[in-house]
DNA sequence: CTAGGGTTAG
């Protein structure tokens, strides 16, 4: 353009803008916008909305909130977006509640929300666990006027599945077929992977072949849905072909398709391959701790525990699956002092833990320790626990 | 410029 003559404006800043906050870096985002302003080009609306935007997807929540009541403050009017990505990025963040405070304000103001302006606050509310004002929010959104669509009830239906209402999310997905939503690849995706997670294969594959005969494009998830599929039922033949017609349609796989193919190698217990693969992962500079977790599981259950643990101590990030497969296999090996250690880390590194785990534990060492060793152990969970708090 | 899908433990 400068080579041209033609001088850059509004629009232009705000397109690099925008690119920069999708290639995944907040400060090309803000020098593009300084840049803007030392040209002496006003930022309109879309620039605020895009700043916004980037400084919540890259946790800067306050900053965001700054911004805002920046513009409030300016000639420059928010529109409906700027109160979506406000919303969004609150619930983004972890503030469900300012997010709905906000939106009940707008709404006090004559704000009239859109499906969108729902489905940010339903996605945000399954997210933070709250079933029942999710539902209240979907009432909200059929008495509005506005529909539900297929972004609506996917969302449901996902956090349906996330707390094993597997009925639930399927009657929400014969909802949306009976309404005429059902022609969307997301939603079968969500379906399929549901039901192959609970192990009910043959309805997977009912699903999987509608799915193929509606003939939709399928992207990568839907290939990795399929090659799960092939995996779950031991049939790693049929995955890596899988793999290698996304391939050559000009797919390329993703931390997803390795994760999954090294998965499936673990069940089928080839832990050879899987270490090989994770190992190739690693070289290109892949870290994918749900690979290493499926990897020290399988090693555990097929009694490697000691390996498992070597594994464990060579690993950078851990989280609460590797934790818990170690402190799950170990009990069961009755090494329940080792066991006890692990889960305590866990608690301290801040980690979810499995009642099951911690039962466990206490079960092992009530048996088999003294019984103060079972109390300190109690009395260091819970100092642990407040120390988190 | 903003909303949904696909991977692991119990």
């Amino acid at each position: 353009m400068k080579e041209a003559g033609v001088s850059p404006n509004v629009v232009t800043y705000n397109s690099l803008m925008a690119g920069a906050t999708r290639g995944h870096t907040l400060s090309k985002c803000f020098d593009m916008f300084e840049v803007m302003l030392e040209m002496g080009i006003v930022p309109d609306a879309w620039s605020y909305n895009t700043l916004i935007h980037c400084l919540f997807k890259y946790g800067q929540p306050d900053e965001a909130y700054r911004v805002f009541n920046d513009i409030l403050l300016q000639n420059i009017y928010p529109c409906q977006t700027t109160y979506n990505i406000m919303m969004n990025g609150l619930c983004r963040n972890g503030y469900i509640k300012n997010a709905l405070i906000l939106f009940r304000n707008l709404e006090r103001h004559g704000y009239i929300p859109e499906t969108m302006t729902f489905n940010i606050l339903i996605n945000g509310l399954c997210k933070s666990e709250k079933w029942k004002d999710t539902m209240k929010l979907f009432e909200e959104l059929q008495q509005s006027g506005f529909s539900p669509n297929a972004i609506t009830y996917t969302t449901l239906m996902k956090c349906c599945f996330k707390h094993k209402h597997l009925r639930k999310g399927l009657e929400i997905f014969s909802e949306m077929k009976n309404k005429g939503y059902a022609y969307d690849l997301f939603s079968y995706c969500t379906v399929i992977g549901a039901l192959l997670k609970s192990g009910r294969t043959q309805e997977a594959n009912k699903y999987v072949a509608f799915m193929i005969k509606i003939g939709y494009q399928l992207d990568i998830a839907s290939y990795n849905t399929l090659i799960n599929m092939h995996c779950k039922a031991g049939k790693l033949e049929n995955a890596f072909n899988l793999l290698n017609v996304a391939e050559e349609s000009g797919l390329e796989c993703d931390i997803y398709t390795h994760t999954i193919l090294i998965d499936g190698l673990c069940k089928a217990g080839n832990i050879v391959d899987a270490e090989r693969h994770i190992n190739h992962l690693n070289s290109m500079g892949f870290y994918c701790l749900v690979a290493f977790n499926c990897f020290i599981d399988t090693l555990c259950k097929l009694g490697h525990i000691d390996y498992a643990l070597q594994v464990f101590h060579s690993m950078d990030v851990k989280d609460s699956f590797t934790y818990s497969s170690l402190v799950h296999n170990l009990c069961k090996a009755r090494r329940y002092r080792l066991a006890s250690e692990l889960l305590l880390s866990s608690i301290k590194a801040g980690l979810k833990i499995l009642k099951s785990d911690k039962k466990a534990v206490f079960e092992g060492l009530t048996l088999t320790g003294s019984v103060k060793d079972v109390q300190t152990f109690k009395l260091k969970v819970r100092v642990a626990k407040l120390l988190n708090y």
